[in-house]
DNA sequence: CGAATTTGACCAGCGC
DNA sequence: GCGCTGGTCAAATTCG
């Protein structure tokens, strides 16, 4: 049973997967309990064949500690065609700053990810769940759809293990032993992938989408299970993962994988309790979370920069490796290294 | 009774 | 080559 519902996490916020991004903060704003953490990630082929690309990143958070609202409107209504009315994958990225933004929006959208419910205090958990401590807050990366949990802590290791290769080109999605002559040296290539920290006391959250789980594995080092679900739309590649951290129970690692080849099911549009405000709902035959995405990416960024604007001047120091260091060991065994752009 | 979940088994990838 | 681990299958069980 999944989509009857209402689980809502108490907190999420997300990051961007680029790993300079000074923003993603690992102790609690002062006042802001905590909060989960909502990233994404998924192969980056061309992240691999292009080393480079790290320097892009930098100007996203030049980008960000400036004007994002002007630049994520901008794009949104212009070059991108971002708008949530009207969301087109773009053909092709030209600049630095797009290609964040489009990435994110892509990922989202292209996806059909659901958006996380809002922080929202709800029935799970507003006062009840464990707070985050500052170790234990957000700062989350992404991982590899297989890989969530504890610790590759070095950098340079990650670095090592890329994920690979082209997105199936048939999306059998559950094709795997058999449909998988794969050769050898070649590893299973994988969808895009997203994932969502957030802290929830309920395993599976609630996004609109009906599940079926299909298995459940128990995690190294860890006492909560990893739960695997699959949309149960027919023809529906999309898969997602959900694990609870061990070090902070309160912590839930949602990781989506595929694309919806469907629109979100009407219990979602019926209620729109997982908006933070009310917010037109996509038209039937539109892809609809890209536009939650985006605002809920908004939302979050712009309060960061709230919360933190006095903090980046000194975080130009921060590196992957400090950052992971202050997640719980599930979390740092996401490799930063995955994070690159989707195009797809 | 059909659909969803549970759970042990199986298989592939990866590191040593 | 071997063992470990993650991911998936599928039979059994439970649920609505």
């Amino acid at each position: 049973m999944s989509g009857d519902q209402d689980h809502r996490p108490e907190h999420y916020n997300f990051i961007f997967h680029d790993e300079p991004f000074p923003f993603i903060d690992h102790k609690p704003s002062s006042g802001a309990p905590g909060g989960g953490a909502y990233y994404e990630y998924h192969d980056a082929p061309q992240l691999a064949a292009a080393p480079s690309t790290t320097t892009s990143f930098l100007s996203i958070t030049d980008l960000l500690r400036s004007s994002m609202v002007d630049y994520m409107a901008a794009a949104a209504s212009s070059d991108f065609g971002l708008s949530s009315s009207s969301w087109e994958p773009p053909a092709a990225v030209g600049t630095v700053g797009s290609d964040l933004m489009l990435d994110v929006n892509t990922l989202s959208a292209a996806s059909n990810i659901p958006p996380p419910p809002p922080p929202t205090t709800l029935g799970c958990g507003g006062g009840a769940s464990t707070p985050l401590t500052p170790n234990s807050s957000t700062s989350s990366s992404s991982t590899e759809a297989g890989a969530g949990e504890e610790e590759h802590l070095k950098p340079d290791q990650e670095e090592v293990k890329q994920q690979p290769e082209e997105v199936d080109t048939d999306q059998g999605d559950m094709s795997k032993k058999l449909d998988k002559p794969k050769k050898k040296g070649e590893k299973r290539a994988r969808d895009p992938s997203f994932a969502f920290v957030t802290q929830s006391e309920v395993d599976h959250l609630e996004d609109g989408y009906r599940w079926r789980k299909y298995g459940q594995k128990a995690v190294k080092n860890s006492p909560y299970p990893r739960s695997y679900y699959r949309c149960t739309t027919q023809k529906c590649p999309v898969k997602k993962r959900v694990e609870r951290c061990y070090q902070n129970p309160s912590i839930v690692i949602t990781t989506y994988e595929g694309r919806h080849t469907h629109n979100c099911p009407t219990t979602l549009r019926g209620s729109g309790h997982f908006l933070p405000s009310p917010q037109p709902l996509p038209p039937p035959s539109q892809v609809m979370p890209a536009s939650f995405c985006h605002d809920l990416m908004m939302q979050q960024v712009l309060q960061r920069l709230d919360d933190d604007d006095d903090k980046f001047s000194q975080r130009g120091d921060l590196n992957p490796s400090a950052l992971l260091q202050n997640l719980p060991p599930s979390l740092q065994r996401l490799p930063f290294q995955d994070f690159g752009f989707f195009h797809g």
